[in-house]
RNA sequence: GGAGCGGUAGUUCAGUCGGUUAGAACGCCAGCCUGUCACGUUGGAGGUCGCGGGUUCGAGCCCCGUCCGCUCCGCCA
């Protein structure tokens, strides 16, 4: 910090080198320890903490008019540092060895008494919210936004020595037709239109490539109007990347590279390189989910060989008609409470179990010591498959193994979260330190969609197919084709997705046309994205990473908002400022804008009735 | 849209089976205190038990509704 009219050094800068020199410090009063004699300061900056020490004997005013100090006062302090008394040193200080002996004292404001402690726990969210500034003016919310910035910083100068550029793209553009809802933007000077807030740079980041750029990098905020979660906020940060004649491979050793060197700024330490790579497929089978938690086990197996001649037939015959029967090992959790069991029977209904409980093996002893298989079904295997079935899954004492037995999805949706959950509810990742990253490759590249009877894109519309499953775009084996996509995974968390892009008009044509976007459509809201690609397209892909998440596990927070300034809560509103707010009839009449919201007003007719 | 958890002093929380005047710690205010650093010490102030209704002789506690916050599902190309 460069000393400068207001002080000369900073709260965490003097050491016994300084003794016997005068400093000016500025800073807030941390807590002031009257003994009504001499007086105790500490004097709090972002930097640490120094102790001032006023002494009626060394100035009597002074001390005297500390006695009024109070804390979070902001003061402007002069005085000689001393050595402290042999003994008082405190080695918990930075500035321990040493005090500042007071000669004079500015109080630059005074603070009234603050809402809530800072040097204590405080739980309750909407003070939090309401006093951001003060939150923030505790410890661990400022050492979050500066290693945010840290980890900003190691970004950018990352791809700029990559011979990234950085390129500001439009907030106000158009809304998308696929994906989140759009924050819409009424257009004064376009009466009757609507400019929306950009869910990503994609069409931008591509026409970047068809502009020559070759590497393009934008620190880019984004916008998207669905439902908030721990880690979601309505407008977010994506560190956008999108570059020219490359392939799958170099973008993903760009990105190790780039989240390397952000861990690396924010916390010090070396991620190992390269990431494990795992396929969709892979994921999904092993795992349940596309951004698995490798930090724990219990992984899904495929029993099909366990089971094909199952005594049990209901395991029989959901194989025989071409469905699985899958199944996890919980390791030494056969002592699950009653309330886990149902927790989890609940989960799985809600993940799409088509009966009231998950199928389950207990292995305990007994009083007498025999090992025992406590069990619904167990009954129904033959000797030959229990003994298969131990040994596939290994299964001990003190395990409980689930079945699931029914169609690949629900299998993969089902055991993937009620995994998640025991590992939850066996706390197996508490003490957790691990960074598993993890690449998950070769996504399909469409989902039926049940609800439009139609396809949409898994990634979005300009994500490339595999070569080799080209040839089954716009055929009935859609399904079957993958796309050159790819997301990385830390710790459960998806941190980042991107994709090879489609760069030849025909192709994306043809895309469009499997997704239901006929000429008429495609022409209107993509014609600028279909002429860019007639006019020299070079083949590009690219990636983007979600800034906030990396923020909040480099910090080794649970909730992206305590990596965010000045984030919203669940209903996306901002308890300090009160936003959103109504506006004057005036302001909308010049947007021509009208809104057609009607306050809940009580039935009083059905209240009668009731 | 749905589910779960929570809401008691400025803050963090306790509050038994529904029963006398709703407690503690920290903070705050005032006094004392010349080596503290979570200073100590004496005293004091501070409550719409989120809000509304109901049950009851009696509700912080039970019931219904509602508001707010957090977490999750749906949703998030």
């Amino acid at each position: 910090m460069i000393p400068n009219a207001y002080r000369t050094v900073h709260c965490n800068e003097v050491r016994k080198s300084h003794i016997g020199q005068t400093v000016t410090l500025c800073g807030w009063v941390n807590s002031a320890r009257d003994h009504g004699g001499v007086i105790f300061l500490d004097l709090r900056d972002r930097e640490g903490l120094t102790q001032v020490v006023f002494r009626p004997e060394e100035n009597a005013d002074l001390a005297a008019k500390s006695h009024d100090l109070r804390d979070e006062d902001v003061l402007q302090i002069t005085g000689k540092v001393a050595a402290r008394l042999a003994g008082t040193e405190n080695d918990k200080l930075g500035t321990g060895d040493v005090e500042i002996v007071a000669t004079e004292m500015k109080i630059l404001n005074k603070a009234d008494v603050l809402p809530f402690q800072l040097d204590r726990e405080l739980s309750n969210e909407d003070l939090r919210m309401k006093y951001r500034y003060l939150d923030l003016r505790r410890e661990r919310l400022n050492r979050n936004i500066r290693t945010r910035h840290k980890i900003t910083n190691a970004a950018r100068n990352y791809l700029d020595a990559a011979g990234f550029v950085e390129v500001e793209t439009p907030i106000l553009s158009n809304p998308t037709p696929e994906g989140a809802r759009d924050f819409l933007v009424p257009a004064r000077l376009s009466p009757g239109k609507f400019f929306a807030l950009p869910q990503a740079p994609q069409q931008y980041k591509q026409l970047m490539m068809v502009a020559g750029l070759e590497r393009y990098f934008q620190i880019a905020r984004c916008f998207r109007d669905e439902d908030l979660r721990a880690d979601r906020q309505p407008e977010f940060t994506q560190i956008d990347i999108e570059a020219s004649f490359i392939q799958r491979d170099d973008i993903v050793t760009l990105v190790e590279g780039l989240l390397a060197a952000m861990f690396k700024a924010g916390r010090g330490i070396d991620v190992p390189l390269p990431f494990p790579r795992m396929t969709y497929q892979e994921a999904m089978d092993r795992y349940g989910s596309d951004k698995p938690d490798t930090r724990f086990g219990i992984e899904i197996n495929d029993m099909a060989d366990v089971f094909a001649n199952s005594g049990f037939k209901i395991f029989k015959s959901t194989l025989d008609n071409g469905g699985v029967v899958r199944a996890i090992n919980a390791k030494g959790f056969a002592g699950i409470t009653t309330g886990q069991m149902i927790r989890l029977n609940e989960l799985a209904i809600e993940a799409g179990m088509k009966v009231k409980q998950l199928a389950f093996i207990k292995v305990e002893r007994d009083a007498n010591g025999v090992l025992e298989y406590k069990s619904p079904l167990w009954k129904f295997f033959g000797e030959e498959e229990k003994a298969a079935l131990v040994q596939k899954l290994g299964v001990e004492e003190n395990d409980i193994v689930f079945f699931y037995a029914g169609e690949w999805e629900d299998a993969c949706n089902i055991l993937g979260r009620v995994r998640l959950e025991i590992a939850h509810m066996q706390q197996l990742t508490k003490d957790s330190t691990a960074l598993n990253f993890l690449w998950v490759v070769d996504f399909p590249l469409l989902a039926f969609d049940a609800e439009s009877n139609g396809w949409v894109a898994v990634h979005h519309p300009f994500t490339r197919p595999k070569a080799e499953d080209e040839h089954l775009l716009g055929t009935d084996q859609n399904g079957k084709a993958r796309a050159e996509a790819y997301d990385v995974v830390l710790n459960g968390y998806e941190l980042g997705g991107g994709s090879i892009r489609i760069h030849e008009g025909d192709l994306q044509s043809k895309m469009f046309s499997v997704l239901g976007i006929g000429p008429e459509e495609q022409r209107h809201k993509f014609g600028h994205i279909l002429d860019a690609f007639r006019f020299g397209a070079p083949p590009h892909g690219g990636l983007a990473l979600g800034l906030d998440r990396i923020a909040m596990l480099v910090s080794g927070e649970d909730s992206i908002r305590e990596v965010i300034a000045f984030p919203k809560n669940n209903k996306a509103c901002d308890l300090m400022t009160d936003s959103p707010t109504n506006v004057d009839f005036k302001q909308l009449r010049e947007l021509y804008v009208q809104s057609t919201w009607k306050p809940k007003v009580k039935d009083e007719a059905a209240d009668a009735k009731a």
